[in-house]
DNA sequence: TGTACATCAGTGAACGCGCGTTCACTGATGTAC
DNA sequence: TGTACATCAGTGAACGCGCGTTCACTGATGTAC
């Protein structure tokens, strides 16, 4: 073991040049594998290439960084929604198109859920709440967050006619509670082992129920 | 503070009596405080007034503790369950007396997960897979577990021809997915600040939205 | 009923671990003159 | 353009903490004779 595989860029100068960034990836890093609890400030320092006591020039403390990971996290959420927005055929009639952006959310959802579990963990544990006060760090491209899109979708629904306006309050419980739910089943629950075709399938039967029964 | 704070039931005798009884009690009363990562082994062992490796008698390790105490969670969950069921006044219609158990099972679930978060959290953290092999600890009055009692409810929908045998299979995936994700919005997300009026209007949206969608 | 003995539940002491956080410091950088 | 100096980012060393777990032990209990 080199001295290079503990010290993971050797600086040339003294000072480090963006430390706060590189706290902050190193975090996401860490979050990415191991959720939450993963987020650890000496390990942080440690792969900044940093000594641990460092990390206090830029973030208050451990909860400080914890929750500027959580903000990136959720912003990744919020960037994989719009993505998938993005990527749904535009239908011809408005309310065949305001469904399909829907599901297009959930689909998302689901699919980060899978993908980038420890992440998804770190945005929805105990302090993520992107209903709260909005917070640009938390938002995605075009600078909403995950709440808000799924907010947007379901004026879209109303719009088009298909979802009573006089049920649309409150609805964005509804459907985040289904789906969010079984993207917890799914990565730490008795769905764990399910194919990847399953797991969609059960996805898709799951938007049906909240398309359904919204 | 006297001795007798450090350890709350000095002993007369050298044995302890019944220590894997008093450190599961001990591990479900952390629970019930803190969730599975509050279930210390060493916390354990201080509130049965036994030293640390003691525990070792017992228990091979922290994490079978953990297990154990899991499993008195999830049999918790399910005596709450039938008790909702039982409770609910029997309907002359089978088809209105089998939505009735339905509401009941989601009802006991979300009401169990807002009155003992704590074990809850521990039920369904990780490891909580109550759809594998049947294990009697987590099982309820009538022998069932969790999953099986919804299940059961489930199997009486279609009976009472409200449920189409044809959506019966992987159907408590989705009513679950729905209230499990309701449940914890609920209890450490963004719904966390609603009053229980609130709290209790949402989850029979939430369970409407089920019925209607299933 | 009495005694010898095996069992094994709980003791006592100690480990190594990694964590978050505090302190007084040092030296690279940028600014004012 | 050159020099003095203030700033403050990162250093070095150390803390106390509580955890899970291992070791060799001791003494209460129940059983065999």
């Amino acid at each position: 073991m080199s001295r290079a595989a503990i010290l993971p860029k050797p600086r040339g100068t003294y000072r480090h040049g963006d430390l706060r960034r590189a706290l902050l990836e190193a975090g996401i890093a860490l979050a990415r594998i191991g959720g939450p609890d993963a987020v650890v400030l000496r390990e942080a320092t440690r792969r900044a290439g940093v000594v641990p006591n460092a990390a206090y020039r830029h973030f208050a403390n451990r909860e400080a960084l914890l929750q500027a990971v959580r903000a990136a996290a959720l912003a990744d959420v919020a960037a994989a929604m719009e993505a998938e927005l993005a990527r749904v055929a535009r239908r011809r009639r408005p309310a065949a198109d305001a469904r399909a952006g829907l599901r297009a959310v959930g689909t998302a959802y689901l699919d980060f859920a899978q993908r980038e579990t420890g992440l998804f963990r770190t945005a929805f544990a105990t302090a993520g709440d992107p209903s709260g006060a909005p917070d640009p760090a938390m938002a995605g491209p075009r600078g909403l967050n995950p709440f808000q899109i799924l907010g947007a979708t379901l004026d879209r629904l109303v719009e088009a006619g298909v979802l009573p306006a006089a049920r649309r309050p409150g609805a964005e419980y509804l459907a985040w509670s289904a789906v969010h739910g079984l993207a917890l089943l799914v990565i730490e629950g008795p769905l764990r082992r399910l194919t990847p075709a399953q797991i969609h399938d059960v996805g898709q039967r799951v938007l049906d129920m909240v398309e359904q029964g919204l």
